[in-house]
DNA sequence: GCGATCAGGT
DNA sequence: CACACCTGATCGC
């Protein structure tokens, strides 16, 4: 988690990523992506005020940020004052102080972070040098030389300090597999899974947050690709539509890690009859941050993580050896990297220098964020849609509750998002038992209880379409019959249709 | 009643 | 396999 407490030396009138305490004096606001633990302070009521009698602070991040923040109501106080910067654009800003009319000028440049959807690094250049700060990354060796902005001509700049996401500066954090590396591993075991029956069905039980859309869109474009089949719907519970219980397994992503010397690299294991965790990473490995620090040779670095079992001067001491030798008065620079253009100009709008999934489209962005999305035989969901599939498909309709949520307000984006992947094709005779109900993890997910007050009112909870109503139970049977059929219901850029 | 903080869970 | 973020308890205002 980061310990960044909002400022940069260099440029202490501009706050990145925090929101309290002496940041409230800030002239210019920086939020990297939208993750809980870089948003401290930001929906505070003395910010609040501070805005409302203020005609110059600004917010400044990437428009998928930008979506991802106004689309929880408790920050819509923001929403006159967020600049939406593009990509890879130098950024003229002027910090103004308003009692004194004091300004000061800074060049800010977003660059992809790879972290999560909307996710950026802010490249700062002023009176005081250029800085780098990180925000969360995850960048595969080598695309630092990839990213033009990094460099002046064909070199790259001369950078003063880099804020750095140490999350796994540990030589322990050798090496994590690749996003490709991981993805490749998941599909295989969806694949032998999926393949084995119409009933056999993965769960991908991603924790609460935007960074799983990689996952989300790469598996979902391949079996759609593979099955070929018009869209159809799954069950969130624990039964198919015919009341065949379903096979399902749990695939956990979680980051995994390797020592230098290690050479076995198990991307997936097994954790229990029908649970696995899958290597998946939204930070840089030590390696990839040792590949990106020495390219940049930066003088100063500045952690803003500091693992677990380790102290602060252990991290400093270690990144010491990536800054730039500047002690002697005969200065040795060693030398600084070059720009490498992997791709000519098809730079078009939005899009990244690298392979990179942290900046989706927005018409992908915003439909995850309503409720689901449908492709192929891949079903996407959040806990609310989740639970209202639950109780269509659900056998035992005895026990079903009454609807009581009202359709076009999400419940509950913070929870558990989930994706589910069944095989299309229908083949015979197995076995088909549930969800080993003793295995680790299982079960919890095909039994979901009332939302609570919280779970409903989380953070990135979705405004309510005006004109939204609870469904009846003829509402829901019209949409069970229009699933059914294979009719689109749900939108891919809103939640009006539901 | 609200926010901040911590512990403990996934 | 150590992320991100949930819930609930507690405390101060």
């Amino acid at each position: 988690m980061s310990s960044f407490a909002g400022r940069m030396k260099e440029y202490p009138n501009m706050s990145l990523d925090r929101f309290d305490r002496e940041n409230l004096h800030a002239r210019a606001y920086f939020l990297s992506h939208c993750h809980k633990d870089h948003m401290k302070g930001l929906k505070g009521p003395l910010l609040k005020r501070k805005l409302k009698f203020s005609l110059t602070v600004k917010l400044y991040c990437s428009f998928v940020t930008k979506e991802l923040l106004l689309s929880n109501p408790k920050y819509a106080f923001w929403e006159d004052h967020i600049v939406a910067l593009e990509l890879e654009s130098p950024t003229l800003i002027t910090l103004i102080d308003e009692a004194s009319g004091e300004r000061e000028e800074l060049v800010v440049t977003l660059l992809p972070a790879g972290h999560c959807p909307g996710s950026v690094m802010f490249l700062v250049e002023g009176a005081q040098g250029t800085v780098l700060y990180t925000g969360d990354f995850r960048l595969a060796k080598g695309d630092a030389s990839r990213i033009e902005l990094l460099h002046s001509g064909s070199r790259v700049k001369d950078i003063k300090s880099v804020y750095l996401d140490s999350t796994f500066y540990d030589p322990r954090f050798y090496q994590i597999p690749s996003r490709e590396t991981c993805l490749h591993a998941i599909r295989g075991l969806v694949q032998d899974w999926v393949s084995r029956s119409v009933y056999h069905t993965v769960w991908l039980n991603c924790k609460a947050a935007y960074g799983y859309e990689y996952l989300f869109t790469n598996l979902g474009d391949e079996f759609h690709t593979q099955q070929g089949y018009a869209y159809s719907w799954l069950p969130c519970g624990s039964s198919a539509s015919d009341g065949t219980p379903l096979n399902i397994i749990s695939i956990k992503p979680s980051t995994m890690w390797f020592g230098e010397r290690t050479q076995r690299t198990k991307v997936i294991v097994r954790t229990g009859a029908s649970s696995y965790r899958a290597c998946f990473s939204f930070h840089s490995s030590y390696s990839e941050i040792k590949d990106f620090l020495s390219y940049l040779q930066p003088i100063n670095i500045y952690p803003s993580v500091i693992p677990i079992g380790r102290t602060h001067a252990d991290v400093t001491e270690l990144l010491k050896s990536m800054c730039r030798d500047v002690s002697s008065s005969a200065v040795i620079y060693r030398p600084l990297g070059t720009l490498k253009r992997t791709r000519p100009e098809q730079h078009t709008h939005g899009e990244t220098l690298s392979p990179d999934h942290s900046q989706l489209s927005l018409p992908t962005i915003l439909s995850t964020l309503f409720h689901c999305f449908v492709i192929g035989s891949v079903v996407y969901t959040r806990w609310g849609l989740c639970r209202l599939t639950s109780e269509l498909f659900v056998d035992d309709s005895a026990k079903l509750p009454s609807p009581s949520i009202p359709l076009s307000a999400g419940q509950g984006l913070s929870q558990a998002e989930s994706m589910l992947i069944q095989s299309e094709d229908r083949c015979q005779g197995d076995a088909l038992t549930n969800l080993d109900a003793g295995g680790e993890e299982s079960g919890s997910h095909t039994h979901q209880s009332e939302p609570t007050e919280s779970q409903v009112s989380s953070d990135f909870d979705i405004p309510s379409t005006p004109d939204s109503h609870t469904p009846g139970p003829d509402d829901l049977s019209d949409l069970y019959r229009r699933l059914a059929a294979g009719e689109e219901v749900v939108t891919r850029t809103g939640s009006q249709s539901l």
